[in-house]
RNA sequence: UGGGGCGUCGUCAAGCGGUAAGACACAGGAUUUUGAUUCCUGCAUUCGGAGGUUCGAAUCCUCCCGCCCCAGCCA
């Protein structure tokens, strides 16, 4: 392979970098961050920002820091620190000791709050919440100054002094930064930066009762900790300006510089961590991890690889273009690396009973199956095989149409590993019609899956020996939602309604005694059906398996187009 | 109707004045003890639209159209 073959795809965040280290801008330094509120779980869009941010660092031989935002108290909390931590970690990625708290800055930031003042740059502004509002102005219309924008520098200091101290009461006062209340963006005009809330942080306890507002700790946290690329989402464009303002006018450690990016979307796929927190809390799912749920939890107990996300990360490209991925594309990255990495096993999750009816009863034959046909480091292991098994229910046609291979009346097919088995009648419960049995006969001189005489047959399919069959329970999991956008909902709907019935559909499985082996975190695939994931809800005794995705079925589609 | 952004295949996405990469999806075909995998093949005479500059434009200029973000003491 070339090296053009192997570089990375050309993205505008990798091209600012390398411009920045030709012309040396920052010294030579590429020091990112990934800035996560502590305040839900981490989901696939933080994912996208997670790669790129650690990517960044790792391919030009910088530094990423994991660093809490975490200045609104009411809504943090330590469970959250954790799951995040946790979550990265499992991505793939290693902050080593910069893991930093933006409440660690509190007593820095309020002093640069106060170099502010004193710089005739800031003032306590007392108007109410509402009356802000309206001094605000609108699209059209510059805002009105606050009375209170003129206090004198000694006024400031008393006043901020005591806010802190605790004297004020939750939303007496605020401190606002003096900059320009007609500006044409809303951000700059007179942003306040400080708040009184009388409640306990996760990390400072009860020391503060002014806490920082996201425009002002920003920025500040990004240049202590010497950041010298700031990367967000692009909702944070307007904030740029502020993010400049803030460090031109305080003496800043470092100059970073932000950069906006495109967010992840995805189809069948809610991303904002308002709508997942509502399915938590309203138990539309069963929490954060629920496999149905787009977080690293989730999708990590689904089944899904790290380095599958990683790969998809990768994969979706770094624009400024709203844009919707395919969840198709996500798919294939899983099947792409499961097909890899899972070891192959047979079970069954829609039985029907096959008869062999010419084998021997009681008779059983530890059969030969390697554990991935494409890779023989994954060996072999042993399946028995006896008289009466349990096949796929869906692998029997009684009336099959033209293109129909597997087994129907008369019909000869191959049983994974085993004998070729011919069907020679089936027995059918009398009242409600269903086949309730299939009698075969084989050919012992198949063993292994190959005729002597060098006759063919046009299907293989799964088996499980009924003796040995080991009960499991498979948690079938499809799309979320239904719609492909589901916040784009007809007029009083929401993205509730756009929600999957059949999300989760469980099902008694039957699995080869192999399984019992298996651990929690295990992923298998379950041959002609899917890879499924060993939840941690498994007992030995009684599996409990995570379809993380299906297997790609060109049957199915052709079948369904007919 | 203020400001900030963005518009290249169904979906992502390269391209940065020299004549449209790649991936997914889709459609054919080959191989196959998973109708899986793998492997071939096809898939934008055209880059939101209209003008202009140029020997030459997706790339430069002008105008127009569409979409997203901003009026939290959230991040």
């Amino acid at each position: 392979m070339s090296t053009v073959e192997n570089a990375a795809p050309s993205h505008f965040i990798r091209n600012i970098i390398k411009a920045d280290l030709e012309a040396d801008t920052h010294k030579g330094r590429v020091h990112t961050r990934f800035p996560p509120e502590p305040n839900g779980y981490l989901h696939m869009g933080h994912a996208k920002s997670i790669c790129l941010n650690f990517g960044m660092a790792e391919e030009f031989s910088g530094k990423c820091n994991l660093r809490f935002d975490d200045t609104n108290p009411e809504k943090e909390s330590t469970e959250y620190v954790n799951a995040i931590k946790e979550d990265v970690r499992w991505l793939g990625f290693d902050w080593g000791d910069r893991e930093f708290y933006a409440s660690d800055y509190f007593e820095k930031l309020h002093d640069f709050a106060v170099e502010l003042i004193r710089g005739g740059k800031a003032y306590v502004c007392s108007l109410s919440a509402e009356e802000t509002r309206s001094y605000r102005g609108t699209l059209t219309e510059a805002g009105k100054n606050s009375p209170y924008r003129d206090r004198s520098v000694e006024e400031n200091l008393d006043l901020f002094a005591r806010m802190r101290a605790g004297e004020f009461d939750e939303g007496s006062h605020v401190l606002r930064l003096k900059i320009d209340m007609a500006s044409p963006n809303f951000l700059m005009r007179d942003p306040t930066i400080y708040r009184i809330r009388k409640v306990h942080h996760h990390r400072t306890g009860d020391a503060w009762c002014i806490y920082p507002m996201y425009d002002f700790t920003h920025c500040i946290s990004d240049a202590l900790e010497g950041i010298t690329h700031s990367i967000c989402t692009l909702e944070f464009e307007n904030n740029r300006e502020i993010y400049d303002w803030v460090l031109d006018n305080i003496d800043a450690p470092a100059r970073p510089r932000q950069y906006e990016f495109a967010r992840l979307n995805l189809s069948s796929t809610v991303l904002s961590k308002r709508k997942l927190i509502q399915l938590v809390n309203e138990g539309h799912v069963h929490g954060w991890d629920d496999p149905r749920m787009p977080t690293l939890s989730g999708l990590r107990r689904r089944g899904v690889p790290a380095a599958a996300l990683r790969d998809f990360c990768e994969r979706i490209g770094v624009a400024k273009k709203d844009s919707t991925v395919d969840l198709a594309l996500f798919e294939y990255c899983v099947r792409d690396h499961l097909n890899a990495s899972a070891p192959r096993r047979m079970g069954v999750l829609d039985p029907v009973k096959l008869v062999i009816t010419n084998y021997p009863e009681g008779e059983v034959e530890w059969l030969d199956a390697v554990n991935h046909p494409g890779d023989p480091a994954f060996g072999s292991r042993k399946v028995p095989f006896s008289r009466e098994l349990w096949i796929e229910r869906e692998d029997f046609m009684e009336d099959p149409p033209k293109k129909f291979f597997r087994l129907s009346p008369g019909r000869e097919v191959r049983l994974r590993f085993a004998y070729f088995v011919t069907c020679e009648e089936i027995v059918k419960d009398p009242d409600t019609g269903e086949v309730v049995e299939i009698r075969a006969v084989y050919d012992p001189e198949t063993l292994g899956g190959n005729a002597p005489d060098g006759r063919k047959v046009k299907a293989t399919i799964h088996w499980v020996s009924q003796s040995h069959a080991l009960e499991a329970e498979a948690r079938l999991y499809d799309r979320l939602f239904t719609q492909e956008d589901p916040d784009d909902m007809p007029e009083g709907k929401s993205f509730l309604d756009a929600l999957n019935p059949d999300s989760l559909v469980q099902k008694k499985a039957f699995l080869e005694p192999a399984m019992a082996e298996s651990l929690p975190g295990d992923v298998f695939q379950l041959e002609r059906v899917g890879y499924f994931a060993v939840d941690p809800d498994s007992q030995r005794e009684r599996p409990v398996l995570n379809r993380t995705v299906t297997l790609r079925d060109s049957w199915a589609k052709a079948a369904g187009k007919s």
